[in-house]
DNA sequence: AGCACA
């Protein structure tokens, strides 16, 4: 897992500096000339002894080209650095099946849970919901501690345990867990990141959480097996 | 479909 996502680091420097190295706009904005009778002019980057001469225009170019770069790293996307294997937007982080693009565009539409780097929001499924249904949590678990896991995600509101008895008589009993979310795209957002959540990363249990939208109890939503 | 609270 460690492996997975050190090599993520990686891809995206090479990448940057691949785009820097084949940008047009890079090359044309910085001449050779200004810092070749400099030594060690491409590591001084950033430092002019003589600041009233080269100070302003040259932090905005920098500023510019970088900004160039990372745009054609956007558009190029990951897999177009040379070499090595193709990081996928979806690639599961330690078999956790992280989508990079509901982390980072969290809140979509809502102006009021911007915070992150925009990005067009994944369409959400017919059944999503702003509660969560969680399935794995430890008996032995409290609302508060389960409250830590959820809390930092945007727009949450609060959790509900609901103590079940095992269907066999021997079992443990189980929790049931209610997790509820302003709005059906940060529950998703949630469901998303924990899916598979490791409760304990020590023990051998180790309680995978199971998250699914909640569904809607009583009567409504077209009858009792109404499938539209 | 081991889905509850309002």
């Amino acid at each position: 897992m460690a492996d997975a996502y050190w090599r993520y680091s990686e891809a995206l420097q090479q990448a940057a500096a691949a785009a820097s190295m084949v940008a047009p706009a890079a090359a044309l904005k910085r001449p050779r000339t200004e810092y070749a009778d400099i030594p060690g002019g491409p590591e001084m980057l950033g430092y002019y002894p003589r600041e009233d001469d080269r100070g302003t225009h040259h932090t905005i170019r920098d500023t510019e080209s970088i900004g160039a770069s990372y745009d054609r790293y956007l558009r190029n996307g990951v897999s177009a650095y040379p070499g090595g294997e193709p990081v996928r937007a979806s690639g599961g982080i330690g078999g956790l099946p992280v989508d990079d693009r509901r982390i980072l565009g969290v809140g979509g539409l809502d102006s009021r849970s911007v915070g992150y780097v925009g990005r067009p929001e994944p369409p959400l499924p017919p059944d999503a919901s702003n509660t969560l249904f969680v399935e794995g949590v430890p008996a032995n678990c409290t609302r508060r501690e389960v409250s830590h896991i959820f809390r930092p995600f945007v727009g949450f509101r609060e959790v509900r345990l609901v103590n079940k008895d095992s269907r066999h008589p021997d079992g443990d009993p189980l929790i049931l867990c209610f997790v509820d979310f302003t709005t059906p795209a940060q529950a998703a957002v949630a469901l998303e990141a924990l899916q598979g959540y490791k409760f304990d990363e020590n023990d051998r249990d180790s309680a995978n959480l199971r998250l699914q939208f909640a569904r809607f109890t009583g009567p409504r939503l077209g009858g009792p097996r109404g499938r539209r």
